[in-house]
DNA sequence: GCAAAAGTGTTGGAGATACACCCATGA
DNA sequence: TCATGGGTGTATCTCCAACACTTTTGC
């Protein structure tokens, strides 16, 4: 009831709406997250800001989102998934945008795959160096971590971070990485081999001066699952 | 990368933005839905919808959700929380309207106050016995649904749907209607006393020819916390 | 006194936690 | 042979589920 009844209109009123993606990555230094910013003009830098543009005329959300990506980054087959719509009047200067935010994870192949290519307006932060970000993409990049977060505890969702093909270890580092705090490794596998997600491959990776780590695939790629 | 790159535009589009709200009540048949209709034109029945409307100008997409909710109900400080963005671009057979669906939850007061009111376009429906509902907004209510159920399991929501003073009968058969399951009275009791956050008023309900039953209050009242 | 809902404790089992040592490998 | 991460089992505790009878009231 805090809206005066003259702001509203009754004719439908038209306004921009965008899509803007959080991705994240997992990297050397923890939880990263995509980040890309336009050329300079005039001389001054343009912020960082998350990939993201104004959806088509007769384009799906998750589609816009999609192609937003795969234009973006050159990645387009990661799991995605609606977040939250951010429609504060006075969060674009110049007119009304309205953005409805998604995040993404990607393997670690994709996350290599960006980062070895020459593209200075495209790189991955660690989530807790980001720069400062353009308009309040700071809270989207915020509430997209604590779904993450959320998600881990009651979902397969941490399976999209990673390889076909992973040890049990790197799944208990996402875990570690995500949730800030270190696991239990004999509590750790025995909740993860009791959830029947996971198979081993038989295979084994040899990967320094030690013993080769069982390597295990999930059952369900692609797909994430509800859990408990 | 399914979308054509013709089907987006360099230059913004302009779309409508509308927000539609899925209001739950409990009532005496359980968990019920607010709808409303248009009058009748030219002597066809408009179809049953969600409460919702144009987003104005300058309008955050909150209070746009609130205000059609006081205009179209009459009731304005209920708990609303956005639910998810719906876009297909073919949902709406005239224009491109992308709707930010929105569910409010109100205490029997209010599901009182609106029955009792003399309006044949706004009334409420029993959740699974709702008519065809216009374009997509029985998903919308689907997915409301869900949201709700799964909030009960990880946060004070239910609290949102009593009054103020409540016995732990009333609690128990909000859980109840929701998860649609019976509940064992004593570890229900235990439970929510366990929360630590509802404590006795010292009052009780004579209600029948029946021992009274002790009222509670939420210590919290307008808020929802997680729990666990 | 009887019908109807309110109120109250104990026990057993499942799942989570805490915890320490041996194994396989490369250097 | 040593440094490094991989891999494993048991005891305890906590939380959840199952379960039945007494109390207070109105009629």
């Amino acid at each position: 009831m805090t809206t005066p009844t003259e702001l509203r209109s009754t004719a439908p009123w038209l306004v921009h709406v965008s899509t803007d993606i959080v991705v994240f990555g997992i990297g050397h230094t923890g939880l990263q997250v995509l980040l890309r910013r336009h050329p300079p003009r005039d001389g001054v830098a343009a912020p960082w800001a998350l990939p993201g543009g104004y959806v088509g005329p007769v384009e799906h959300l998750d589609r816009s989102a999609e192609h937003t990506l795969a234009q973006q980054t050159g990645v387009d087959d990661v799991y995605l998934e609606q977040l939250y719509t951010f429609g504060r009047p006075d969060r674009h200067p110049a007119s009304r945008v309205i953005t409805v935010a998604y995040y993404a994870l990607m393997p670690p192949r994709r996350v290599q795959e960006i980062r070895a290519r020459p593209t200075p307006e495209v790189r991955w932060y660690p989530i807790d160096r980001m720069p400062d970000l353009y308009l309040d993409h700071t809270d989207i990049v915020v509430l997209a971590r604590r779904r993450l977060e959320a998600k881990l505890a009651y979902s397969t969702i941490a399976f999209q971070l990673l390889a076909a093909e992973f040890t049990l270890s790197e799944l208990q580092q996402v875990y570690e990485i995500i949730l800030c705090e270190k696991l239990d490794k004999r509590n750790f596998r025995k909740r993860i081999l009791a959830l029947d997600c996971i198979e081993e491959t038989g295979r084994k990776r040899r990967d320094g001066s030690h013993r080769p780590a069982g390597l295990y695939r999930y059952k369900s790629p692609g797909e994430v699952h509800f859990i408990k």
